[in-house]
DNA sequence: GTTAGAAACAATCCT
DNA sequence: TGTTTCTAAC
């Protein structure tokens, strides 16, 4: 590709910021100025002047940002494309400390500690140390050392800095035990990751003259949220060439509260003088109204780079704002309006997009989608990955993986209950201890402790039954080591008896976890176990959304950056919730304007059709609360806004256009089906089975049949009385015995056999 | 050692 | 309101 084709799909700014190859470039790309497109076809044009693939480093912050660029830079620079690295920070840290935690006194098939185990750990920590909970909290501890990493600070640093504060003097101790723990457990957690790699470069010139050598052209996406450690990590691989460039955007800096540093963006001329910088305020995505809306919102921010986006679009339509009495009607609006886009036309489910400021907003929305049979699909709250069920088994699959994971394996010893309980397990750890030893090895030498009687005759088949999935792991697909998982424990046995609705969501999720398992295997060259809990401990639920399935999308403001959908609902849009309570309380101008850099987000995402909606009345933590509408909906210049109740006297929702005519139910029934294949535990036992022969997955077949009693998340139980094939999935037509006949997709309904 | 039920407590947003 | 931790009884 010629700079004189590049010349008819980019505009001069966007040609700028593909052709600047040399040096350190600055992108400061607006929202929906197609940054995307600039980072793609940069890749491509290095290529095209004859750079290495291998040469060309890519980071973004999210899987589904890098498996995106991945797939566009493959299909734009064809060969070779495979060989430029796209990943994300962490996946890269990873991928380096693969290779080389060694150096750093790590074994190199490390675990990485999420959340969960990372509290768990400090738990542990406090109770060694008589930290009293109540007065430190784990959480707050843990905080305190995350932050320290942010901003590149070690426990021995941090002891420095903060030996004189003798109200630091727990903070120090916590921060030592937990890492001397994270270590002897050959465990990084999130931010370990980044920092131990930092270390691991600044202390070993052998390993960052390689990565530098290889890194000759850097490109790092939404540069505004980088931390202190990541400018770090960036400015060492780039320093001896200093082909770096970042795009970003400052009024989309939204991650202060996870040390997202917003000077590496601001001075970044003054850490590289000779930088080009460049300006993208085209804006593609977004009608006229929406961005004039968008810029009346964001000027009210003062620390930010001047710039001012504008787009050849339509006028579009006027922004929506609606308020109702309580959040149950806001809800009930939402999915009722969505209901009637679909019906006329206007939208698809996947082109709407609910956004609200707080996890705890998504329950009620859920409900009503519920109620009205529409596809969605929560981004957030509690991630896949860190579901009870779902880290019971890569649990195992780490105690299998990494004997030295004391995490691991005391997660699982007793879970299925073996009778193993708290006493049985101090006596091991602080045999553990004294014999200097992991958690796994003093199990394996149970029944030299002497202190622990017969208990040890229960700790015994547990360790066989991890040693014998252990020899025979070379010979394992990673699905097979799962099912043996799975047999061996009596997993799902234990759920299927147990029969209640939660029981068969986890029995659901585990079969998700399967299928994850057979994508992996299937998708790898060289598929290992370490791969695979690499793989799912670094995803983020974002990255699980599929743009090819039809479902609305309900998720956090934060979430949603980076996305853009035709139909946006921003929905609690009132003074205490959004903006927080605590930004408004608290007499911080900053905190406020990163809520407002919020804002702008959310209006950024929408294409066509806006929507803000607020409640009078929600109930939060038990009780009712009342709210103001937002500061941010007042900001709204009044002439592009429909229903500014604000103003004047409220008007009426009904009586304006969007009220949907009266349908039959079966008609709406129809419309809120999902089409993906029905699935049961037997099936997917099936495809490992499958896979591990090398033979191709067949459609499956339903758990149920026509005159079985069958149980609904929502509508009970009933009578199932006719199945049909409808191609892709299973129409299913059930008696309920509270609600009537219904009819739906059996893949939607999931419906269990009882 | 396990379990159920009571009491305490919770403060956004996330890789 | 929803979740986690504590307590008491099996």
């Amino acid at each position: 590709m010629s700079s004189i084709e590049l010349n008819k799909i980019l505009n001069p700014e966007q040609l700028l910021g593909v052709t600047t190859t040399e040096g350190p470039v600055l992108i400061l790309a607006g929202a929906g100025s197609g940054k995307t497109r600039v980072l793609t076809h940069r890749v491509a044009y290095l290529m095209e002047q004859g750079v290495a693939p291998y040469n060309i480093m890519a980071i973004t912050f999210t899987n589904k940002a890098a498996g995106e660029m991945r797939e566009r830079v493959n299909n734009l620079a064809g060969h070779g494309a495979e060989q430029v690295w796209v990943a994300t920070f962490h996946s890269t840290c990873v991928r380096i400390l693969r290779q080389f935690a060694d150096r750093i006194g790590y074994d190199t098939n490390f675990s990485i500690y999420d959340a969960d185990d990372s509290k768990t750990l400090m738990k542990e920590v406090c109770k060694h140390l008589n930290i009293d909970t109540k007065k430190y909290k784990e959480k707050r501890i843990l905080g305190v050392i995350s932050s320290a990493k942010d901003e590149m600070i070690n426990e021995e640093e941090f002891a420095v800095r903060n030996q004189s504060d003798f109200m630091m003097t727990t903070y120090i101790s916590a921060y030592r035990e937990y890492q001397a723990r994270l270590r002897s457990n050959n465990a990084f957690d999130f931010d370990d990751l980044i920092l131990k790699t930092v270390e691991l470069l600044k202390q070993d010139p052998e390993v960052l003259n390689y990565y530098q050598n290889r890194f000759k052209y850097i490109m790092v996406d939404e540069y505004q949220d980088t931390n202190t450690v990541q400018f770090e990590l960036v400015r060492l691989l780039a320093s001896s060439h200093e082909n770096l460039c970042v795009v970003g955007d400052d009024d989309q800096s939204i991650y202060k509260f996870r040390g997202a540093n917003i000077y590496n963006i601001l001075n970044f001329e003054q850490h590289f003088p000779n930088a080009t910088v460049i300006k993208l305020e085209q804006n593609y995505r977004s009608t006229k109204k929406i961005l004039f809306g968008a810029n009346a919102v964001i000027k009210n921010n003062e620390g930010r780079k001047e710039k001012a986006l504008w787009t050849e679009n339509d006028e579009g339509e006027k922004i929506r704002f609606r308020q109702f009495d309580s959040a149950y009607e806001e809800a009930e609006f939402i999915a009722m309006d969505v209901r009637s886009q679909k019906r006329r036309g206007n939208f698809d489910f996947k082109e709407c997009a609910v956004l609200y400021r707080t996890n705890a907003q998504s329950r009620i929305l859920e409900e009503k989608f519920i109620n009205e049979n529409i596809p969605y699909r929560i981004v957030g709250g509690v991630n896949f990955y860190a579901r009870k069920e779902i880290k019971d088994i890569l649990a195992y699959l780490k105690t299998i993986d990494n004997g030295d994971d004391d995490i691991a394996v005391q997660r699982i010893i007793n879970v299925p209950k073996r009778g193993i309980g708290a006493t049985s397990l101090g006596k091991v750890s602080t045999y553990a201890r004294e014999n200097e030893m992991s958690f796994y090895a003093a199990l394996l030498e149970a029944s030299e402790i002497s202190t622990l009687g017969k208990a040890s005759g229960k700790i015994a088949p547990f360790v066989e039954f991890i040693e014998k999935i252990k020899i025979k792991l070379p010979e394992y697909t990673v699905p097979e080591v799962i099912r043996e998982v799975l047999d061996g424990t009596g997993y799902i046995e234990e759920l299927q008896a147990e029969g209640t609705d939660e029981a068969l969501v986890r029995v659901e999720n585990i079969e998700e976890l399967i299928n994850k398992a057979i994508l992996y295997q299937e998708e790898n060259e060289s598929p290992t176990l370490s791969g695979f809990l690499e793989e799912v401990a670094l995803i983020a639920d974002i990255d699980r959304l599929d743009e090819n399935e039809d479902y609305v999308v309900l998720m956090t403001l934060h979430s949603a950056k980076g996305l853009e959908f035709e139909n946006v609902y921003m929905a609690g849009m009132e003074d205490g919730l959004f903006p927080s309570i605590m930004t408004i309380s608290g007499d911080d101008d900053a905190e406020l304007e990163e809520e407002r850099r919020l804002c702008y987000v959310g209006i950024t995402r929408a294409k066509k059709l806006l929507t803000m909606t607020a409640a009078k009345t929600r109930m939060v933590r038990g009780e009712w609360q009342y709210g103001a509408i937002s500061r941010f909906v007042k900001e709204l210049p009044s002439e592009i806004v429909d229903g500014n109740t604000w103003e004047g006297k409220s008007r009426d929702f009904a009586a304006t256009s969007f009220n949907e005519p009266k349908k039959s139910f079966a008609e709406k029934k129809k419309e809120a089906t999902k089409p993906t294949v029905a699935s049961s535990y037997a099936a997917k036992l099936k495809e490992i089975k499958a896979v591990s022969a090398g033979t191709k997955i067949e459609k499956n077949a339903l758990p149920y049949g026509v005159g079985d009693r069958v149980q609904h998340q929502k509508f009970g139980e009933g009578t199932v009385k006719n199945i049909a094939d409808g191609g892709r999935d299973f129409e299913v037509t059930v008696e309920f015995d509270r609600v009537g006949v219904k009819k739906m997709f059996a893949s939607f309904a999931k419906l269990q056999k009882c």
